[in-house]
DNA sequence: GCGGTCGATGATAACGTTTTCCCCACCCGA
DNA sequence: TCGGGTGGGGAAAACGTTATCATCGACCGC
């Protein structure tokens, strides 16, 4: 309120270079270490630092330099459990390499939308973007990504399909192998509860239907259920009520507690009735009673490989090698051996 | 490689200004609204920045106005549930009010991995910061905050505790009431299973000692477990062996599934000989078999009151109210009356 | 002892935007 | 017709840092 300071102006650059009695550029050099300085000088710097607790000023380092240090992860969650641990994995390559990660989710998947959450992501200093492509919102992100911000695609699929960098967890694989592995055990057939439809349909359906096709048994229709566990339940009521379905493979681990919780309730008993597998391999599957077969995702290696590969992107490499990991199998003790249902 | 341009510079005002014809100023004026332009001259303006693709640098911007949009959300982890839902909904809050979040994760509770981690939130153009006190090393980050730094702490604590704006779970409102609900169905005192120590001990430890401490029940020794479910299966073999245990409360959903898994395991039957309650009321635990009680609580409405505490904090309000939710009782089939264990 | 290289430092430009200040043309009322 | 307000737009300063270039001394080899 009074003539001279306000609210005590941060202090910066030239406070410190006045302090320490040195020039401007002197301290930046100390700072950013861009050339050698006299081991007096830096002490006098460092000390006037302390001193007055300058903090660099972000925005100027990145507006004349040019190098960016953000990532931006645009996602069309950031709750659920594959969500959150490829963030985790991306936060923890972002932390080891000193820079920042953003996190932007999409509200729905609408063009407007998405145009809308991309040109507020663009307005930040971004170096680069990582795009989780695990849904419909995901996947118009990619569309609408403009080809000149370095941008990694993390999700699902199987294979690259188009002229970014990928690092992805084959789905397909995952689901081909549990599928195959419930056919080994005699089933007809297996039946699927998939999440919600992604337009095109996920890598899990795919291989689903792929191991059906190649073992040239029956495809049944899709059960399309949401994300949430009730959801599941739902499904599971009617299929307690056929007598055709001895083998279920749902599109996540929540999925399959619910189907699990409705047969069970309904007196179906699992394994021997039915078989039931889930999709992630969640922490608490081993605790359902039968512990679920599911099959396991690593999301925190995801989100990391799609790290290393953005950060090849920007070290200038022209061609990343899309990365892929394969699912593993779990077989506990939901599934089972084909009996005549009593 | 040739003399003139190497990688097609990204377009600038300037660029902007001459393709309009009209100055630099009056293209910002265009995008900022900050002035009125004519009609005819805004139209131009668009016209020439829809054609060139040019995107405000976002870095310039705020160097030179200080206004910054960027909330960075400083958390020990973002893959468990209430972490990455509590981020979500200040990301569903940021969104609203066109502001940017940044995720920094720390990598322990070391002084110096957090003043490092501190360091990089920093020097971001950060406009507040939001620090999710969910375990040491948020707590120890709160600590290590500039005070000049507008933060806003999210938590499960009851009461503001520093100089800070607060959003919290009264966790120990919730501790209490599911001890109390326990004990009134005449159990004589209630076990604890924790989670990790955060140092002074949690809401949900406390609320749950207060409880027994004013109904006059003894208080057991808590027994420490770690985040996982298996954590709370060891932990559920050393209970079922015990005859003294009627009821435990558990830290966490993850780890009562583990201890439930594991009475059940051990023939114990629940809530028959043993009632078993957990914390947060995951989407899963319902379909837990016999079906979770716990505690609800509200995480992503927890980020979404944090966010607003932060909002107003920047828009200079000088003491921002802590807001308090209270968690809400659960109670489904995993606890009950005692009976003579059989 | 002298030209040349090197190491440390300072002066100045540059980054891309917003802000401030000023000018000009126009309109209105007296 | 003239003065004062007003609304649109341009010129230049400012933001805080790094990059570029110049300077100055010390040191080295011949």
């Amino acid at each position: 309120m009074a003539t001279t300071s306000r609210t005590k102006r941060a202090p910066v650059l030239g406070d410190v270079a006045r302090i320490a009695g040195v020039s401007v550029p002197t301290v930046s050099r100390v700072l950013t270490g861009s050339k050698p300085v006299s081991a007096e000088v830096e002490q006098r710097v460092r000390r006037a630092i302390d001193k007055i607790g300058y903090r660099p000023n972000g925005a100027a380092r990145m507006l004349v330099s040019g190098r960016r240090s953000l990532v931006s992860v645009i996602s069309g969650s950031t709750a659920s459990y594959g969500y959150a641990n490829t963030l985790e994995g991306i936060a923890h390559g972002a932390r080891t390499a000193s820079m920042d990660v953003g996190i932007t989710v999409i509200d729905s998947a609408e063009p407007d939308a998405v145009t809308a959450t991309i040109d507020q992501v663009l307005v930040q200093p971004v170096a680069g973007v990582i795009v989780l492509e695990f849904d419909r919102a995901g996947l118009a992100a990619i569309e609408a990504m403009p080809s000149t911000v370095p941008t990694v695609v993390a999700g699902g699929g199987s294979r690259r399909t188009g002229p970014r960098a990928y690092a992805l967890i084959d789905e397909r694989a995952g689901g081909r192998e549990v599928t195959s592995y419930l056919l080994s055990l005699g089933h007809k057939t297996v039946h699927h509860v998939a999440g919600p439809t992604m337009g095109k349909h996920s890598g899990r359906t795919e291989g689903w239907r792929a191991a059906l096709k190649s073992a040239g048994a029956k495809i049944p229709d899709v059960m399309h259920a949401t994300w949430e566990p009730r959801s599941g339940y739902d499904w599971g009521k009617q299929i307690a009520k056929r007598r055709d379905v001895t083998a279920v493979l749902c599109g996540s681990d929540d999925i399959a507690a619910g189907v699990l919780r409705a047969l069970l309730d309904c007196g179906v008993r699992v394994p021997e009735d039915i078989s039931v597998a889930g999709f992630d391999d969640q922490p608490y599957v081993e605790m359902l009673r039968p512990a679920l077969t599911t099959v396991r995702q690593d999301f925190h290696d995801l989100g990391a490989r799609s790290f290393d590969a953005l950060a090849r992107l920007l070290a200038g490499v022209r061609e990343v090698p899309t990365s892929v990991a394969t699912p593993s199998l779990v077989i506990r003790d939901s599934t089972g051996p084909v009996r005549a249902r009593r």
